[in-house]
DNA sequence: ATACAAATTTAAGCAAGCTTAATTATTTTT
DNA sequence: AAAAATAATTAAGCTTGCTTAAATTTGTAT
């Protein structure tokens, strides 16, 4: 079981979550610019706050070379992560919060949870594995569930039907978009025809047929088979 | 409906605090060392921050006189406090932490608490009044429940049973001994004697006597009557 | 290979919220 | 009323997490 030892700040976590899943999960290059981006701050907050976090053996940092977690600080992101979604699961199921939401509050509760308080939200809540966009969330241990079996709705065969599990996205207006076609984790659909000129693809949703936008196609991840919720997906 | 319009900070919220519990709730004059105290801060600080707050028009103050809350930092005080509340008794009732955890946790909460927050907080817990302390916990519009009727343990004559309503206490070591003593808000008592010569108190509680020293009972409020709890107290 | 563009770092500086030490004001005691 | 004690303020300085602007390094295109 992991116990920070060293004292972080609300800025830490942020730059260590930022850089986890712009590395890890996002799998992009963790530049110096993409960070400023993500975090809202300019460059030079960024190569500040690397030196500093370099010192402290939270990320591995030289003059013009990549960013990069050290086990340490990888733990520490996966802790805020944990915070994060299990907050936002209560924030969702608990208070009926609209998943817009969701995100804003958990940004800023994950900085204030004790590990006894993440224990008791954890226990409350079925100790679940993902967060109601469907993001897995990390264990105590920093583990992840297997998700082996997810596959990105564009590699979904016509004629397939899959339940959507997770829907990748940041901003509001797309949020009212998923949400008006009814779509969200949990949601099986029936793949009817992919249009590779653009990506877009005609789908079947609760009986009705509609055409999804390329752009939005690439933000699903799809399961085969039908028997999983969030909370224990 | 009462909405904060300048830009508090977690200093601020908790400086405003202090001086509404200190100079209201306790009743004892709002000098600067004792907000020092209470707030662990040096003097020096508190000067600063009268000053700052005086120029927002949130306090008024001048050198060397006593600090006092204008309207908007009472209005904003008691939003803090209630966010405070809200929190203690959601930690205490719902993720079952224990009593002498709740305030330190709600202490770091209740600055991260949006306005939709605290609503659907205060929804989900059923609108309470009171907080698992027996606290009593501001409206929206920052108005309190009538108290008129609750009566300080000491006042209490012999032979009269009453029911506990708040105790007040800050210090850990004190909520075990009330806690190995099975006293806590909602549980009733019956008064068997009061020794004047140091304000110790022989009560019955659940079928057994024992005798209170008078540091404790100094810190509890009862009322007479029987079907109140904390939540709709 | 050179030139240009883009990314990053350095330098200087700012605001918030503190600190300690010295000074001044107020209050209490004699 | 003067002296002593207590409380509050001022002055100077520190850390964190930022900023902007200038300098430098790296990557890209010709
Ligand atoms: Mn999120
Ligand atoms: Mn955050
Ligand atoms: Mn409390
Ligand atoms: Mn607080």
């Amino acid at each position: 079981m992991y116990f920070s030892l060293l004292k972080m700040s609300v800025s830490i976590d942020n730059f260590l979550k930022a850089v986890y899943v712009l590395g890890i999960e996002e799998g992009k290059k963790v530049t110096g610019s993409a960070l400023a981006a993500r975090l809202g701050i300019s460059s030079a907050g960024i190569t500040d706050m690397s030196r500093k976090l370099s010192r402290k053996g939270i990320v591995d940092y030289s003059p013009y070379k990549e960013i990069v977690l050290t086990e340490t600080g990888k733990l520490e992101a996966l802790q805020v992560i944990r915070k994060h979604r299990l907050w936002e699961l209560f924030l969702y199921k608990v208070l009926n919060m609209d998943m817009a939401d969701i995100h804003k509050e958990a940004e800023r509760l994950e900085h204030e949870t004790s590990i006894e308080l993440m224990h008791r939200l954890d226990e409350f809540l079925g100790f679940p594995q993902y967060d109601p966009h469907g993001e897995p969330i990390p264990s105590i241990e920093g583990l992840l569930p297997d998700e082996s079996d997810l596959i990105p709705l564009v590699e979904v065969n016509e004629g397939m039907r899959v339940k959507i599990i997770r829907i990748s996205i940041r901003e509001k207006e797309v949020y009212e978009m998923f949400q008006h076609y009814g779509i969200k984790p949990g949601i099986k659909i029936e793949v009817i025809r992919l249009f590779d000129f653009d990506g877009s693809m005609e789908i079947r949703i609760k009986g009705e047929k509609l055409i999804l936008p390329g752009s939005l196609v690439t933000l699903i991840l799809c399961k085969e088979g039908k028997n999983v919720h969030y909370g224990d997906q």
